[in-house]
DNA sequence: GTGGTCTAGACCACT
DNA sequence: GTGGTCTAGACCACG
């Protein structure tokens, strides 16, 4: 559970936040699930117990998930609503980044190209390099 | 000449090298014009010279500029086209961008749409946001 | 560990990289091997912390090392295959240099010679003045 | 009349000291010949008459040409003997750079053929980075 | 004047 | 603790 890569420049919290989110759009993670906990996640990935801390509090605060102190972590009962209403920030992100390569004179249809083809590919080799 | 958002969250060094790179792909800059000293940038833009020399050391490195020491930086003579070959590299970011949203269930079609309305939004307001 | 000569003519990061390298290819360092912090070396060494990072990013750069923020550098795990690729640039350096003094009016001999026993000579002493 | 290659990463003023001396050595000035006027390389090569006051500065200290103010510059009437007591000198650099490399895990019969070839190479193009 | 190197020290994000 | 960015200011070599 959560596929963290250690080699990726991307910051490990960040990877935890992204793949529960992922799960939880996926459906792998169903509203109400309990998480596993820190100390099992920090044991089982290797990671520092403040590093997964760290994502869960952030993934608490948008609402994702919600900690009971003592019972652990459990997905929101709205999670999958915040998530789609999380997707206009994502999708703005797509947008600055295309207007950047835009400017630096890529053309529309290869962007539009290598986002289809990306969608595509349900590929799992997930090499996210900073 | 160089547009730099200090409250960015993206290095400045980066909206240096980035800021370079898209007026030479506009035609701004020429190959083989002489760029502006490190310390005029310094003092025009009010920046540290050594935060423009790390951006241009980049450039150079990326054979997108020349630094002779004593004669001042140059567009190298063939910055277009090594802007060109590079452009692969930063479609390859869009497509991992886009991999990611997909996962997080953002639709292709919403996708294909937002780099769309990006690319013909001839707007000038850069707010490179992270 | 790391052999630096502050009075040589060859900047302080440009002995740092090359120490590094030196110690991955006689194996003193191995691949994955974390290498000392950026910090502890600036002690160690009594050089300026900035100037050791440059000398990091560099090797970064060069697929050489990986530096992780928070965890720190260690040696990549193709760190020896891309020492072997790059042996040819340096080695093109030589061809440079012989064919220099060369058109001074050296003999090929002599130049032979001077190659030769400076890889027998095993002497430890590196003096490295420009 | 002397080579220079403002492309170059290498000092002008090195250029031209390494262009004398190599014209000396192969004959092409010989001793007691004058040099052209500092004005006139000036203009003729387009370069700063400072930079080439330092290379003549240089060859003169060096006892490869005499300077008489108000008359010129000539070749030395010993500079070939000069020259070739400096070859060791040079020898010494090619040592050096060689330990560099084999210390870098390059082997004596690699460094042995790039000098030859070197050598037999009979080019004119001399492109000398850095 | 130019770029290149280095030091000193601050602040940030990440683990 | 780690590396990454930035500022301030010094000194050097080159033109």
């Amino acid at each position: 559970m959560l596929s963290i890569d250690k080699t990726s420049k991307k910051p490990i919290y960040e990877q935890i936040i992204e793949s529960v989110e992922r799960e939880i759009a996926s459906g792998i993670l169903k509203e109400n699930d309990k998480l596993p906990s820190i100390r099992d996640l920090s044991l089982t990935l290797s990671i520092n117990p403040n590093t997964i801390q760290k994502a869960f509090i952030e993934l608490d605060r948008r609402g994702i998930i919600i900690s009971y102190p003592g019972r652990g972590c459990f997905v929101a009962s709205d999670a999958t609503d915040r998530l789609r209403l999380a997707q206009s920030d994502r999708l703005r992100e797509l947008s600055e980044l295309a207007l950047e390569l835009y400017e630096l004179g890529i053309s529309k249809e290869d962007m539009l190209n290598a986002v289809s083809s990306a969608c595509s590919d349900k590929r799992q080799d997930r090499k996210e390099n900073k």
